[in-house]
DNA sequence: TGAAATTAGTTGCATAAACAACTATATGCC
DNA sequence: GGCATATAGTTGTTTATGCAACTAATTTCA
């Protein structure tokens, strides 16, 4: 009768998203509280699209590490609020880019603000060497489970 | 113009839960692969129930950090499958104590010895003070928030 | 060339989460 | 006692996720 309950350092404490529900309920919040009508499931595509704009959904399912139907409905939600649009390649049928609208552009640097905020709030008292610390072990966690 | 881009350490990959996201995939198809019928937030349900049973959905609620009526439809769910049942509190009538059937008690040892594998998996190549640093830094970011 | 396999994306279905509004019971206090 | 307030839990609505099955376009390769 194993009893041992996660004798690794209570991997369920350390991993089950007890920190990240934190930070996305308080991101969520802010941005409600700025009048900004996007969830934060929504801002991190457009995240991506800030970065690097007309990327696939597939290529976005990789940088958000999500799957396909999560992204499409995603993508609909968005193109629902007209804050992207979906463009068909021309080199590959197959493939819809996924494309920033000036609205969505224009939430840009309101909505990285109050990230940034957010995570200075959410960061106090952590050293930047534990910040890298735990990417590293996180980095490591995922790795192992690909 | 801000493009910080979180730069106390890309707070947005440290957090967003990638990592808690893979563990949580992989302990579902491992039970899946074991014809356990139960979906992982049930089992964080039942985790703290076998380390204490007939706890109040209130004390659910806290304990596994879900708003109440998250809890109120996993115990739905729960009780649909025979897992569980709501025992009505004799001294104060609003609290519901929720407490294990036999049928959920006899899924305690063989989920925790694969919800341990799981673990053990995960954290291949990471240190014990490694795993201590990263609980003690999403604790505070937890406390931050709270 | 043309059939098989791969890749990109969508749809259906079940479960779960966030938020607000609601009911019922208990407590505090005048 | 009785009214105001707080607490425990439920319900409705919207959004998101996981999985399987599906369509359409592209690539592989005999």
């Amino acid at each position: 009768m194993p009893h041992i309950y996660f004798k690794r350092g209570e991997l369920y404490s350390v991993i089950n998203g007890m920190a990240s529900t934190a930070v996305a309920r308080r991101l969520q919040k802010n941005f409600r509280a700025a009048a900004l009508e996007i969830t934060i499931e929504q801002w991190s595509v457009l995240y991506h699209l800030w970065k690097e704009d007309c990327l696939s959904q597939q290529e976005l399912c990789n940088r958000t590490f999500r799957d396909k139907p999560s992204i499409t409905r995603l993508i609909d939600n968005l193109e629902k609020q007209k804050l992207v649009k979906r463009v068909s390649s021309a080199q590959d049928k197959r493939i819809n880019l996924v494309c920033l609208t000036d609205a969505a552009k224009e939430l840009q640097d309101t909505t990285l603000r109050i990230a940034n905020e957010t995570m200075e709030e959410a960061l106090q008292g952590v050293r930047k060497d534990e910040i890298e610390m735990v990417k590293n072990v996180l980095q490591k966690v995922y790795d192992n489970l690909k």
